[in-house]
DNA sequence: ATCCGGATCGCCT
DNA sequence: GGCGATCCGGATG
């Protein structure tokens, strides 16, 4: 590779390579357990946020109760039958946004809710957008916190995760022994089923290990 | 530390 | 008509 390309390339972002389209095409239990790690970013230059994600829940398909694919092809859930490697962000209690990453195939709805991230690149943003918030850790622990704190709305809902407005670039590896598996939060449905990943040791988690 | 209610609205039954 | 893949602040032990 030509000198100072790869340079080059860091200065658009200080981080790893965009994940590829075949890295969402795979089941999901294994993209949400792969993203621990990886960074998800929003925006560029000097309206860029960062976060590295800690946390994530596999929702798996029509049959999984608590997956909105349960209800079906809707307007709604349209996004995740269509390819992996696009954003579901979906609007919650009238007032929150919360993103996935659709996995799998096309037709066979499914997507990893991304619930937490640890901050690391536009702070000064981030902080403007969480006013309230004093703790570093509590900015982005929570799957609508972390939208609030990263501008994700619903106009980035069906964007493709390769595009400049929102995408996921690799990160530093997680070790298969700082991974925790649990049952998913917040649901009402297939309760037990263990499809949370969480990077067990991380101050910026949604909640601690049961 | 933990529990509880209120806010707020699009979508499905 | 009812209910969420939530968050926050206030009350309670």
């Amino acid at each position: 590779m030509r000198r100072g390309a790869a340079a080059e390339a860091r200065k658009r972002s200080p981080f790893g390579r965009k994940l590829p389209r075949e890295f969402y095409s795979r089941e999901t239990e294994v993209v949400a357990r792969d993203l621990l790690g990886a960074v998800l970013c929003v925006g560029q230059a000097h309206a860029l946020t960062a976060g590295r994600i800690v946390e994530t829940e596999a929702y798996v398909g029509e049959h999984d109760g608590a997956c909105h694919a349960a209800a079906g092809l809707t307007p709604r859930t349209r996004p995740l039958y269509g390819p992996p490697c696009t954003a579901y962000v979906y609007f919650v209690y009238g007032m929150y946004w919360c993103v996935n990453a659709v996995t799998r195939r096309a037709g066979l709805p499914s997507a990893v809710l991304i619930r937490a991230v640890e901050p690391l690149e536009g702070l000064e943003l981030i902080r403007g957008r969480r006013p309230s918030v004093r703790r570093t850790a509590d900015l982005a622990n929570g799957p609508g916190k972390l939208c609030l704190a990263m501008g994700i709305d619903g106009s980035l809902n069906g964007e493709s995760l390769l595009s400049h407005r929102i995408c996921i670039r690799e990160g530093d590896p997680v070790s298969d022994g700082e991974v925790e598996v649990t049952p998913r939060i917040g649901i009402t449905k297939a309760v037990d089923w263990p499809l949370r990943y969480i990077v067990r040791d991380s101050q910026y988690l949604s909640a601690r290990a049961r």
